[in-house]
DNA sequence: CTGTTAGCGCATTCAG
DNA sequence: CTGAATGCGCTAACAG
């Protein structure tokens, strides 16, 4: 067989015709050509395998069909269900999937910016982890579609967010409605906005309702280091830690994230608690894991999936509307009540 | 700002040479060019925020430094792991990463290397769920290396396997010196490899230690309809049901996989039986989930992101040195002992 | 050391 | 309806 792929140059020659009619009938292109001459330069592609060269078509066209995506890092359960909304979205409008891991590094997502403009995707989704916004707006000057998910950024194009701010809220209400009167919080290092914007929706609702917010029951872990799922576990367990050998503790705990919340309660537990019997929690993302814990976590709904695919199909339509105005759009938080809450 | 992208003529306009010039610098060919023009050019290259069109220079170069990998799924934790080790070396390696996800769809993955053969990827690491290979077959032909992991297929190109029959002998004889003589089989439809090796090393197992096969333990769910964790978690549910329903039903079970388990586990507990006191269970895979349930789940190590990271080595070194052979590999298992498991 | 040229595979003008 | 010619951005001969 053919050591090399077929041209349209082979199918050709061997049909006897032009390039350009082999061009104008395998890419599909409505120009008229005779059906004879259409089927015979069909029969032959198949006959010789043809594949055509991306390479070649999306140089001409000055334009690919693949979008960049951007994310801290895949093996983060939460940022795969994203991705699969991404993956899913992109396949049925007929785009490719360029995958970048940003490591949570700033330089590594400025890296992979670069990369995917010299790939020529035609569009971006980003989980921005950086505070630059200097390589975001050169890839938009050169005609790049960049959508902004999950974190906020000081740039002006579209983004598909999320109300931390309500979730964080809504969590910390929902204990307050079950009662409690000491509430903590587990978190995370407050380097990005979701973040803030959590911490910010937790002492808003402790404040409306009356309740004394006391510094000490907010416990945030110090550093990051991967981000495995195993690691946002350990600082569930490290908080836990902290909570149990603190003498009146709260008696409720809004956490930063399901996985967080479950190194917590397995912390608890060893130590003795009983969830939701002694002390309850809610987590936060609502990832798969949270249905099959044991007591099955309470928690505030993501819909990250839907996050993933809303953000794509917005992706492709102001690639293909270019003019159009596109608005952004913030994703409102559901409460998924489940067993890691108790009345008290 | 320009709208488009700079291009070697751009820069060579500017700085008055040739755009062979250029190239030899940007593209750090090694080239002899005198000092003087080199800073020049790379001064003005910056200025002008050049990057370099990847398309033109694939199409020239007539390869790309592009990997496909075709997974059935990526919200499934378990390739979500083992994309990660394959992501992390092909960066480290500077190669870049297209995702396709076969669904679980023979016609999908054939649509999916064919994709990946129009993009001119130069190797294609990959989790086969069909029996086709002739487009596997074509690929190769076309000068693309391909990496068959996980999942066997009767066609000579190098493969990256794992021992499942091994894994399986190792759960099923890890009950069985625990002193169980009644072990269960809780399994997926036996429509790969993998599985069926499974159900072998299970078997082998029982008959080398003499233990009666006994037909009803060994259930296997009927249909797979997504992939996501959670039907593999009600998978194990499923089965779990059908046992609990049994007058004598077996104290031990070997499962096909850690989410399939923990469904299971968690099914026996809502009936009210103990785990491990009443039921003993190990799983395999070891996903990180494996670590954090309750009880830790005892399972068969598949040193998964190895196993990415490792493929993603041998083909990046089969694309580089075309000419050595280069052999296939079968990782083998690891027990992982925790607490799933009680010796009776 | 530098420049000119050709061609990778394709789609698209413009003639016929 | 069909074909010849051009150029997308880049690199690799080949000349100078």
């Amino acid at each position: 067989m053919s050591d090399k792929n077929a041209t349209i140059y082979d199918i050709a020659r061997a049909c006897g015709v032009s390039p350009a009619t082999v061009s104008r009938v395998v890419s599909n292109s409505g120009y008229p050509v005779s059906e004879r001459t259409r089927q015979l330069v069909l029969q032959t592609a198949r006959q010789l395998h043809y594949t055509p060269n991306l390479l070649g078509k999306s140089l001409k066209a000055q334009k690919s069909r693949d979008l960049g995506i951007i994310i801290p890092n895949i093996s983060n359960s939460y940022y795969s269900l994203l991705l699969q909304g991404v993956y899913d979205e992109a396949i049925a409008r007929g785009y490719n999937t360029i995958l970048c891991n940003s490591y949570r590094k700033p330089e590594i997502e400025e890296k992979n910016i670069n990369t995917l403009m010299a790939k020529q995707v035609c569009g971006i989704l980003l989980v921005s982890i950086g505070k630059q916004t200097e390589p975001i707006r050169r890839a938009m000057e050169h005609g790049c579609q960049v959508i902004l998910m999950e974190q906020d950024l000081n740039i002006d194009c579209v983004k598909v967010g999320f109300n931390f701010y309500k979730g964080a809220y809504m969590a910390t209400r929902c204990l307050i409605e079950h009662h409690h009167r000491r509430i903590g919080f587990i978190g995370a290092p407050l380097d990005r906005s979701s973040r803030i914007r959590m911490v910010e929706g937790y002492r808003q609702a402790l404040a409306d309702h009356h309740i004394p917010e006391i510094p000490r029951d907010i416990c945030l872990s110090e550093t990051e280091r991967d981000d495995t799922q195993i690691y946002e576990f350990e600082n569930g367990r490290a908080a836990a830690t902290y909570f149990i050998d603190m003498e009146d503790r709260p008696t409720g705990y809004v956490c930063v994230n399901d996985m967080t919340a479950l190194g917590a309660i397995r912390t608890f537990q060893s130590a003795g608690l009983s969830v939701p019997q002694d002390v309850s929690l809610i987590g936060f993302d609502n990832i798969p894991y949270s249905e099959i814990s044991s007591p099955r976590l309470t928690t505030i709904d993501q819909c990250t999936y839907d996050m993933g695919s809303l953000s794509t199909r917005m992706l492709v339509e102001s690639i293909e509307e270019p003019k159009k105005p596109h608005s952004s759009i913030t994703l409102e938080p559901t409460l998924v009540e489940r067993d890691s809450v108790r009345t008290l």
